[in-house]
DNA sequence: CACGAGCGTATCGGCGCCCAATACTTGGGT
DNA sequence: ACCCAAGTATTGGGCGCCGATACGCTCGTG
């Protein structure tokens, strides 16, 4: 039972071959979301025709995916379903949800929870202010954990050796042109990090946007997500929105840690 | 190939009992999404605790359950990513993103997107104003169509056969003292739907709140959502929300509609 | 302290579920 | 009319999954 890469290593013989395929099929919508064939999905995941069809006639049945108007076939609603189940299991999501709406309050500018998981990073609450670029504002995006704000926040809690590890299986890169993905770099922000309490970071993740965030704790000190104000750059100056808001984030991450 | 309930039936021979199952050990999070152990998994699915070994060790493996403290299972984190895929490929929710949040600041009040799915609804998008009170607000939440306005509205564009059928396969307990679960009284609101464009309710699925919602259609002009506008009863008077925002939610559902 | 009831974990023979190749049917493009 | 690729359906065979069983552990309990 070893530890590879946040996942916990599983005896083959205990490991269902069918079931992980079928997650495959849904995984593979991943790269890119448009309706595919039986074909396509076979050449994705790398089965055979006669698999797909089988995982996609019984997904199909279950509502996880839907056929397309092309005949294809797409992801299903029922997704939602589980995802819903798993917002409303998480208790930090339910002690979150009042104190973000009250941040968004006092704010006025968009407010995120986000989940610390390994070298990735999820946003798993969004609170829109104004008009916004569709996708990225999404709850469930993920955001390598080395260039976001919040994921920064957290590894400014954990250990010089675990910071070292999770950078170095890092896929360090860019999102943007102004993404740092230098060591030294990263480094430099996280103890910032360290010192003021907080992070944060402009355009690294979206241009025209700049973000704070501070760490949310467990029990046991260890980093379990974080809470992100976002504004835009064509009405913050960098300085401002971070003197504003980052008492605001800090106050609102401590009163999130167990 | 016949059609039950919604659900396409399949040939048992390109059935995947397999998957079947592991898809039931995710739903039975949905009954009560507390941590569970192997042997009550095996007792709210009704397999045995060995397939319930093989399945949690599956999907722990790959993200979709996750260890709790106590040593049970829990929904992971990974299912946030499968319901991002599914918002990011559906070409609703890129169009009504922009919409609605104009919507949104239009109104002053929240505002929904919901997704019509036979004989329940689902909120894929959900534009917070001011406090709420938490999982009801969560996107990926279902409300039976006959009580909900937005499945009025849908409801309200369907065959009278159509809604007949409907309504004689839905579960109809209330949600709150005044949901209306007669089938004379829905019909009526359906008929109203029909003549004002948009349908609305009051403490039907929430106490203390009004919604009122008109209908998204597609090319083929079949009702595929609609756009909600939610507000409290203690700010609002229902005739004067009524007046306010159905020419807002009309407005909003007709630039959605193909 | 012994005990048993849970838990997660691990093992194993055997059967039946799933495998993959194949053929059929349909529809769209040339 | 042709062909290609799509989804659909069928089949025999093999091995992957099935489920009973057993082990070690941590509880709360008598």
């Amino acid at each position: 039972m070893t530890k590879t890469a946040g996942v916990t290593a599983v005896d083959e013989r205990l490991f269902l071959q069918s079931v992980a395929r079928a997650l495959d099929v849904l995984e593979a919508f991943a790269q890119s979301p448009r309706p595919k064939s039986l074909g396509e999905i076979a050449a994705a995941t790398g089965i055979n025709k006669s698999a797909a069809q089988r995982i996609g006639q019984t997904l199909l049945a279950r509502g996880y995916l839907e056929r397309a108007d092309s005949g294809g076939l797409m992801l299903g609603r029922r997704l939602l379903d589980r995802s819903f189940d798993y917002l409303r299991s998480n208790p930090l999501i339910e002690r979150a949800t009042p104190v973000l709406m009250e941040l968004r309050k006092l704010a006025g500018e968009r407010v995120d929870l986000s989940l610390f998981d390994d070298t990735s990073t999820i946003y798993a609450i969004r609170l829109q202010s104004k008009r916004e670029t569709f996708y990225a504002t999404l709850p469930g995006r993920r955001i390598p954990t080395f260039l976001s704000s919040g994921g920064r926040a957290c590894m400014a809690q954990m250990a010089d050796a675990a910071v070292d590890d999770l950078l170095a299986r890092s896929d360090r890169r860019p999102l943007t042109p102004k993404s740092r993905t230098g060591l030294p770099e990263i480094w430099e922000k996280v103890r910032e990090a360290r010192t003021e309490g907080y992070s944060w970071a402009a355009e690294e993740a979206l241009i025209g946007e700049v973000v704070l965030a501070a760490a949310v704790l467990d029990g046991d000190r260890r980093p379990i997500g974080a809470v992100h104000v976002a504004g835009s750059l064509s009405e913050w100056a960098i300085p401002d929105f971070r003197r504003r808001f980052s008492p605001l984030a800090i106050e609102a991450a401590r009163a999130l840690s167990t």
